[in-house]
DNA sequence: CATTATTGATAGTATTACTATTATATTTGC
DNA sequence: GCAAATATAATAGTAATACTATCAATAATG
């Protein structure tokens, strides 16, 4: 894919900062420096005293940006979202036949790694690893109906619901599309996760896209009505 | 289904504890303790100071069984797994048809509420939620490949290897058991989860167990060879 | 140039995640 | 029935985490 504009920027809901961090250099520094440190320590060790020795600033100083760990995190996942969001629609751009979006949409969602873009100061390579072994930390709580009812999954919610459309649009009659888009994406991502740490509970075939052949199929058998067969 | 036989135990990897809480009284207290705070209050609020207050015992002591509380939550969740891969055998014992095993073994990896057998100590219907909402943060971690080395997720990959190859009895040519059984576990805990949490990211049908139906239909569509179509 | 906002430096608090020590029960072996 | 071993409780202590508060220095803006 080609490289974002300059000029376009992707927004976050505001009320998942205190600060926004496009806005000034301390903040785009926060939000690289944090996608090197969580893609390195995991999200469990990452403090923000240690970000901001990295960073060569302080505790504090991170703090008028976020009220926590937490909600960088959802900042992170929220933005790759939007990421991924925008993509899509960039994919399917002028594309008619709705089985066709629809296996494009699979092919973004479950794809291994994507190239860094270099898009500004955030490293997608590191990002995406991130979103595979931390983004169910984000609603796996017990705030999550709260921070739902506060907007914090939105750029997920709204990605999920685009392509349930397209669900929609290539078998009217299947009656779970957000179950099914829900499932691939987070099951492709733990499947990349088995992969790299847990192989026993995956399939890697030699010379393929495992994980991507294996929703695509998935998902187009499911949708094939009894009439087809 | 019928109540274990109280002479049988399951038995968890002694590596995951230092001392076996199903050993002593304090033990016992420590799992059917941690299980009612878990499931209250969520892995991250929960603490052995907690624990130790909530059971009248002391934080010291709760160290003596466990290193610590990831390690408690590792041996609730093999807990999990050997019940459920206990009751699994029960469930196909003596049925020939490869596709009626399969479909007993959905059915009982995606089910909704369990009744509480009332087994000993453990109070199934909240470890049921307690593996929906905190189960990944078991390997979601930087040591998920140590910890993996030590056996610590022994109890859920026997139980993967154990349905894929029902899969494989159904459908030999099928290249992604493993991963279906993976997506399928893992995916219905999600949805179980999304359901109660985040209810726009699933469908959940009046006067059905969607979920069940779901991923019921998807594995049997998947698993159609293009022969029979 | 004065005001305001932003950051850095420093310090402090409550809680967490442990470890260590000692006294007191409790169990078990003989 | 008693000594020895073991398990638990009570207490204390440490380093790190997750913040909050204060104030001075610097930069941006009107």
């Amino acid at each position: 894919m080609e490289v974002l504009p300059s000029h376009i920027q992707l927004n976050v809901n505001q009320r998942i900062f205190l600060k926004n961090p496009e806005s000034s250099d301390l903040g785009k520094k926060i939000i690289s420096g944090s996608i090197d440190m969580i893609d390195e320590m995991g999200f469990e060790s990452f403090t923000f005293r240690k970000l901001g020795q990295h960073i060569q600033s302080t505790e504090a100083s991170i703090y008028r940006y976020f009220e926590n760990k937490h909600r960088l995190l959802l900042y992170l996942i929220n933005w790759y979202w939007n990421w991924i969001d925008f993509r899509l629609i960039y994919l399917i751009a002028n594309i008619e036949d709705p089985t066709e979006k629809l296996r494009r949409a699979i092919t973004l969602l479950t794809q291994s790694n994507e190239v860094d873009n270099n898009f500004q100061h955030v490293n997608e390579i590191k990002l995406h690893r991130i979103v595979i072994a931390e983004s169910s930390k984000t609603y796996l709580t017990k705030e999550v109906e709260e921070e739902n009812k506060e907007g914090l999954f939105k750029s997920f919610k709204q990605l999920v619901e685009r392509v349930s459309g397209f669900i929609s649009d290539v078998n009217p009659e299947f009656k779970y599309p957000h179950m099914l888009v829900s499932t691939v994406i987070e099951g492709a991502h733990h499947q990349r996760f088995f992969a790299a740490h847990l192989p026993m509970l995956t399939d890697q075939l030699h010379g393929e896209d495992s994980i991507n052949n294996f929703y695509q199929d998935l998902v187009f058998k499911a949708l094939k009505s009894k009439d087809d067969e």
